[in-house]
DNA sequence: CAACTTCATGACAGCGCTGTCGCTTTTGCC
DNA sequence: GGCAAAAGCGACAGCGCTGTCATGAAGTTG
């Protein structure tokens, strides 16, 4: 029982096979009692055209790649960001019969460039989607373009106005929360940056100092500490930042695993969440719902930018319109356990 | 510049292009002199092989499906599981020259098996390596066998003497964590099991009671709570078990997420862990040194696992010899903060 | 109704490789 | 040195599709 092809099709319709090809790619100029005829013997051979013929004999491979950084390698492991985009960029791949594949990599790699081309070259891409945080690196993005291969990026950080990027207004939401932690009667509000590297978390404190301005909070760059995105270092920095007996009455992590550290270091100082000291991160990740107290953070749409990018990318390759503008995805409060009233002072 | 061709090569180095095709693919049967020609003229174009050619004439895609069951569907992320077995799959693929293509399901979909065979029949795989808790259960594995793609599974659950079977100790494992909660003075140990539909799990309860008997400890079947292997399930059985005031000194949860959530109830409880109780899971996922305090737990080499079992698919692709035995990778304890010495009664 | 255009279809030539087979040259062995 | 076996290489026919172009039928227009 060897797979039925386009000929056994074409032969069973009793047409050609490129009337096959046509009604199996749903291309126009086909009468419809043709077409019926076709799709009647399709459906009985249960064929399904070969993916390596198609691919060759058209060009396009049908698969697309998700480009991201593995940061398992590096113990920092942030597993629930991934996941989501991997969702994203699979729904949107399913809904239009594209295959996806991972490429997990590590931008630290002194030639990431060449290791780039060679994950390009070597593999049959049609289109690639690029995740954050290499969506924002400039040396990364043009050695993707060097190659020609069609980019899609989802880049919270990006504030340029370019097709197949999809952003999130980070900064906005920064200052919203600062808005929501002064609305429940804090002042000393410390703020954790993320890795350098990372522009999208960079955005992140302007967002921060545009919160304070708002409610005339003078920035106390005593209270502000920097951060590499990884639990290790929110632990660090909360060590810093608790360390005196006026603490802040809130510390807002960059991200929701930095966060996630200082809460470890405020259970093992003892300093109760949130009735003493308010805790909020950023992205709403799994693990944020996992700690307890669970976390009051942002939610930040990763799997319908993921899904956003790939749509465009996929429209791009089809030759099909887009919208000029960047697509921005908002970002929104979302308030737990980890938040309270500011204590007396 | 379009790519160079074959032909390109052949001419280049004046040979047939069956010759660059023998090099190419390391053939043997080439002399060593014009080896090196034709690996020269290669270089010099940069030729890369098209895959999609290669594919269709050689009958293989060189692609490897994980198929895995997508946990976000339902609010129970256990991204780092995945996470995990991806990564082991990926650098077994990458060492063979094979790409990864993902297929996150659900095994509660009513048609599973249809699901899987439109998959499958779809997408050109050689291969498929199948993920925990869709390893374990017969109608996938069923649905797989009958579409005929070779398939390896990791199936820490499975005892069953199969080739391409990668398997773990975690039955004895699960001995080993009772005997150590015991050496701690533990002798009020409770158990929590998993989802029924998760035979790896299962298996952990009889380990429990292995160890259990090792030490002479009679079964209370009033320590026993059933979760489903999610974080607020967790959260249930904590509530159950430590409801009384003679609660269990021990809890062990067989897996990290319920065990996450038992120690979310500790907190919320205000019961001291590991001082009043100790907590342990198993499976080591990331989350495991996110929570305060960092849980004891059992490390389930799931990289390792999902490598192996990807390096036993692609060997059988390639029709090289296997051994007979299923596959095991030893799993070991991992002692963190959430475990301590009974507290005196 | 002639002269167009549009629609519906098929013939055929590849896409860039690999598998098969056959031919020539080299190697191994008594 | 002679002969069989093995090694080294190339010609060629596909793999199963899609793109291009040709052809004839049907529809449109002044």
């Amino acid at each position: 029982m060897a797979r039925a092809t386009i000929d056994d099709v074409a032969r069973l319709a009793g047409v050609s096979i490129k009337t096959v090809s046509r009604v199996a790619n749903q291309e126009p100029n086909v009468r419809d009692s043709t077409r019926v005829k076709v799709a009647n013997a399709i459906a009985t051979l249960d064929y399904k055209p070969n993916q390596s013929a198609r691919s060759l004999a058209s060009r396009q491979s049908f698969l697309i790649g998700l480009l991201y950084d593995d940061q398992s390698k590096y113990e920092i492991p942030s597993a629930g960001y991934v996941i989501n985009i991997q969702s994203g960029v699979m729904s949107a791949c399913k809904a239009r019969n594209y295959d996806l594949l991972i490429h997990p990599c590590t931008y630290r790699n002194k030639d990431i460039s060449k290791e780039i081309d060679e994950l390009i070259r070597h593999s049959r891409l049609d289109g690639l989607v690029l995740a954050p945080p290499l969506s924002d690196m400039l040396p990364i993005i043009d050695a993707i373009e060097e190659t020609g291969v069609p980019l899609a990026r989802i880049a919270p950080g990006s504030n340029v106005n370019q097709q197949c990027v999809v952003t999130t207004n980070d900064r906005s939401a920064c200052a919203n929360m600062v808005n929501y932690l002064v609305s429940l009667g804090h002042k000393r509000i410390a703020f954790i940056t993320g890795h350098p590297d990372h522009k999208a978390v960079a955005n992140r404190y302007l967002g921060y100092q545009d919160g304070l301005q708002e409610n005339a909070i003078a920035l106390d760059t005593e209270l502000v500490q920097s951060g590499d995105n990884s639990i290790k270092s929110g632990e660090k920095c909360a060590e810093a930042l608790l360390a005196g007996k006026q603490h802040p009455t809130a510390i807002f992590a960059c991200n929701d695993d930095m966060a996630a550290g200082v809460i470890r270091v405020a259970h093992r100082r003892g300093i109760r969440v949130p009735e003493k000291l308010s805790v909020v991160g950023f992205d709403d990740i799994p693990l944020a719902q996992q700690v307890f107290p669970a976390l009051t953070t942002t939610r930040q749409p990763l799997k319908a930018m993921a899904k956003k990018a790939t749509e465009l990318l996929i429209r791009k390759l089809r030759a099909e319109p887009l919208e000029a503008a960047p697509t921005m995805v908002e970002s929104s409060l979302v308030v737990r356990e980890s938040s309270g009233k500011s204590p007396a002072i």
